[in-house]
DNA sequence: GTCATATTTTGAGCTGGATCAATTCCACCG
DNA sequence: CGGTGGAATTGATCCAGCTCAAAATATGAC
């Protein structure tokens, strides 16, 4: 534990979690933050703790996971330089519902909790900041919930991949950033399972060499996550009342929203 | 759309999200809130809108839902008296990530985002309460992954129906608060293997007539949702280096499935 | 380099939950 | 009361992903 460089300064401003504040604000927030230095496998905190503080990942791979009653572990979110965990749970003096440890060397910064309350009686727009990232969470959990639902095996990796990837159409090479039995782990799969993925991704042009991925067709990789066509899915199902059935119901009210 | 009415208002002081707030507070807070009427199948908003309001339920039930590129719908919560939506989302000027409806007759209240903001600038309690909210949301979507990536669809209607019990031990009459299906949707299953689910619960003392549930021996209920014996499941796996390999393991009931 | 260990892949078989297709149940209405 | 339409149950079958087991491949220590 040491305190942050100047340099770890700069690179907070560039943060997400961080964005939008002014320098001054921004340096009096940090004050009190201080530098971890995690080993693999070591732990930031566990499910349970009191919450004393939230942190951002400066460096490395941390992995936030559940420990389920009985035994096995539901991974959450795999976060990296620039990414903040538990920002909301430091505000209500609870517990963190999920534990959080390095899968490489990593380093973190630590703010502790009853600063950052303070801050927020001083200036709003730290207030504002810290909504605004936990949103980005809460919507991030909201997809993770829609592929666990929904979602084959096959479209949750295909999701996965094109989530590395730039935002290209043609051939591609990505890197796959970490253990395949923590991407498995990521996206609810077994790594039997990702494996046998993969190998049926080799059909439609996706090659997987230890880590690197060859891409034929990044547009081809996109269409599988709207509809799984090697595993036969979804031949897009009509569903519900899409279009307009029987549906004499009223001129819907239509909840335009409120004028500002 | 109308006012709201003091008793409303009474009614909001009583909501977790404003708790904690001066009356005054939540007052001015509460200025410009109105008070929406919905009709069953009528919706509150949709996924993909800009968001600029978030939402009270006031009474009835709001389901609140993805809907997959296959067309699938995908339900993140059921929500009802008391609870809050989309108070995050309000704050980044971004879009909702969900679509809510009303699945019975409901009234919600409006609160029009920009002036929330505003609100936080004068009083940073409001950021507090709404950081605490979101927070709570957060621990429940955790949950839901949780659930989805490591239990059985017996130990999630075990689960779901624990979570309406008073938490004694003996036994208990629960009232299912909606449609059979609706509760499917909300634990990922189809509603053919919610039934099924329910079948097999009565094997364990849980008797199921239509919305009644009575059980037997909630203790046994929520030993369920730490291990699946019904399926199997679990007989606690010896995982990581918890703790002594070759457990003695009970004496297992042995319930293969049905007979034909 | 060689050997030991951990990760990944492959194979074979099983099963929980989905799907498709009837029924049966039940609330509501004339 | 009997009829009508949606909800719920039941039956039969299928298959994606899990499990167990073994082989292959990578990683690292020396």
């Amino acid at each position: 534990m040491m305190a942050p460089t100047p340099a770890d300064l700069g690179i907070a401003a560039e943060i997400p979690v961080f964005s939008g504040l002014e320098p001054q604000a921004l340096a009096i927030l940090l004050g009190p933050a201080s530098i971890f230095n995690l080993r693999p496998g070591q732990t930031l905190f566990r499910q349970g703790e009191p919450a004393q503080a939230f942190f951002v990942v400066m460096d490395g791979w941390v992995k936030l996971y559940r420990v389920t009653p009985a035994g096995d572990e539901a991974v959450l979110n795999v976060l990296t330089r620039g990414e903040s965990l538990a920002e909301a749970v430091t505000f209500t003096s609870s517990r963190y519902p999920a534990t959080a440890s390095a899968v490489t060397p990593a380093r973190v910064m630590v703010i502790p909790a009853d600063h950052v309350v303070a801050c927020i009686r001083q200036m709003p727009d730290v207030a504002i900041a810290m909504i605004a990232s936990t949103s980005q969470h809460l919507h991030r959990m909201v997809q993770q919930i829609e592929q666990l639902m929904a979602q084959s095996a096959t479209q949750r990796v295909a999701e996965f991949l094109a989530s590395l990837a730039p935002r290209t159409r043609g051939p591609c090479t990505i890197t796959l950033p970490y253990d395949k039995s923590l991407i498995a782990g990521r996206l609810g799969l077994k790594p039997e399972s990702l494996s046998r993925v993969f190998a049926k991704l080799r059909m439609v042009g996706v090659d997987v060499r230890a880590s690197n991925v060859v891409v034929r067709d990044m547009a081809q990789l996109c269409k599988l996550v709207a509809c799984d066509r090697i595993s036969g899915h979804c031949p897009v199902k009509p569903k519900m009342m899409c279009s307009q059935p029987p549906a004499p119901r009223a001129i819907q009210p239509e909840v335009k929203s409120v004028p500002a």
